[in-house]
DNA sequence: GATGAATGAGTTTTCATTCAT
DNA sequence: TATGAATGAAAACTCATTCAT
């Protein structure tokens, strides 16, 4: 290979990967805007300002760019939220910023949320596998371990500190985004991880 | 009106409502089941017994059926909820009391569950009035504001509160749904319970 | 089942079997006149005086169509040419007999072989069964087996005599429908039996 | 002209040339493979090893690459049988000649039989002119000719002499095709051959 | 010449809704 | 009331052809 051919060969690499997110991107938009069931192909390809065919170039059918997307939304998350946790860090620091990490996350691709959301309550659609569901809480599981093991959170099921962790992270992202709080005045944030971090931790 | 026709009208009403209630039983099992997404006029029809063309017959269209299925629900919810709820008791049995009708209205009524989820996401769809998502909170905006009031809850935001205690009773019915935990094993709902009063109390 | 059910579901039968008869019949036109290539089930609707939509309530899809109608021209050519077939009589009076019903049945339904030949020559296309290609050869071979029983019949392969017999039918058959000879003409149907006759029987 | 740009030239037809073959190469395969239903450009392109695009320097459109397919076929067919018409030799040897360097054609070019089946039976796809259909049975009209004046044909009309030669011709090879019969085990093409000739000929 | 991504018209198929019975 | 066949608009998907590179 040499020189002409491999900056051709990215050139087209980038292209191609230009085209596909485009198309993730506006499906993110839509579902957001309209929902899952208001989405069509049509209605993706204007978006994305290409042909409607275009879109079997990159992907199969419908089921496959909202599967595509949900994985796409699943690594960036995972990536981003772990990016926080530092091992020589206490269980606390590494649950405030994993918890922030989620929740800045959610804030600044306020789209992803919606798309997780509506996704994860559809059963058996777009579902290649059902367990998938549950790979957004790996980080999760992983702090709440270690915190137990060094007795600083509550000897509880997992389930039991899971919901307490991520099922109120993601009723107050829905209370944010529907305008009956909001994440981003001053303190609220704060307020919020502390609550959590009492809720799980064994008082000291 | 004579005792026949009282007995007439009788008999309607009531064959009326049965067959409301037909059609709207058969799309909980179909949501539950298919996703919202694989639910159709002709499924609904198959699954109730009836013809495609009798739907019409008691609902405007596909949307009319869908509002109604959620009104009934949460009608349905906040009676079997409420009902928990006594004055003279202190806000801590209270809490105990509505979380414990809640779950175990929600563990009786599976396929209730499953829709409320996926009606919740679907922005737009179906939605007459975007507010009403958050009807099913009334029971426990009311015990919170008591509890503040006595002083036995932090005085947290209610959107914090609120996510702790709906967040987390969400998350855990979806795990249970889920098999992910068993909430029918001996203790499971009690420390579930305990947790969330430790989370939203004032430590005594 | 009283009468009354039993009349309706007589006309109910009727009206389902006219229906299908109708998409048929229009696919038949079609193939003859266009081709298959050219065949589109919005043709085949509009030729039927239905809405695209109709044909799917009696057809799984296209292919469906195409085999449905392929399996009602066998079944029909079957029994018009099997009904020449009598035990009593000669195999010469039988031979005519069936090529005449045979030739017959393909000059009124000049439709259906256009459609046969079509169908047997696109591989893979629609096909279900493969050897369902040479059903109707079927009262062909019988008729042989009986010839060469009684020694009227040249003791030849199968396929030699099958080939003299049921291709030269199909050629003249096609050499008609292109108006390069004209079977209606008189004497012309006589001497091609004779010449079919002559081609595989023991002369005498 | 010098040398060298001759050898160009010479080079670039060459070239030309081999895509072109390439092509129509491809499209037998296929269509011998899948049927003209599922024949499509981006296939053919695959097939040929090259892209779609470079189908249109070569041929107008798909309609293009059929006839000229055809046509190639037609012409190379007719040479090779043409082949083993002597005009000193006696018609009986001349038809056994021609008979047999047709067989010998399909069977060895299997696809051309394929494809000319399924070109026939396609009215009015891509045929330029209805009467080429014909074109194949030239060498077969000519050696009829000539045994008629000589008294040892049958005083048949040619459409009838036509269908005993040209239609059990097709049918064996069908047969053939379809593993109904062998035409490669011994002594079965030349009873063949005997057969069709009894069938024409007047008996010595 | 060669490519193959992009197009968009055309195709198959689905399905909410209507309406004659 | 109840039916379910029929509709037709809209959806998903295909593919011959074009064109910038």
């Amino acid at each position: 290979m040499n020189v002409h051919s491999f900056v051709c060969k990215f050139v087209f690499i980038r292209l191609i990967m230009d085209k596909k997110q485009a198309i993730l991107k506006s499906v993110l938009r839509l579902v957001k805007r309209d929902g899952f069931y208001h989405l069509n192909m049509k209605k993706i390809a204007e978006e994305a300002g290409i042909a409607a065919g275009t879109i079997y170039l990159y992907f199969k059918g419908k089921e496959d760019v909202i599967n595509a997307l949900y994985k796409m939304i699943v690594t960036d998350f995972n990536q981003k939220v772990l990016d926080g946790y530092i091992e020589s860090r206490s269980v606390k620091e590494n649950f405030h910023e994993m918890l922030n990490n989620a929740i800045q996350f959610y804030l600044k691709e306020r789209d992803y949320f919606s798309f997780i959301e509506q996704y994860t309550y559809a059963p058996f659609l777009f579902k290649e596998n059902q367990d998938e569901n549950f790979m957004l809480l790996l980080p999760i599981y992983k702090m709440m371990k270690e915190g137990k093991k060094q007795k600083v959170i509550k000897n509880l099921p997992d389930a039991i500190l899971l919901s307490l962790i991520h099922g109120s992270m993601n009723t107050i992202l829905k209370l944010h985004l529907a305008h009956k709080t909001d994440l981003n005045k001053k303190g609220i944030k704060q307020r919020f991880y502390d609550a959590c971090w009492e809720a799980i931790a064994i008082a000291s």
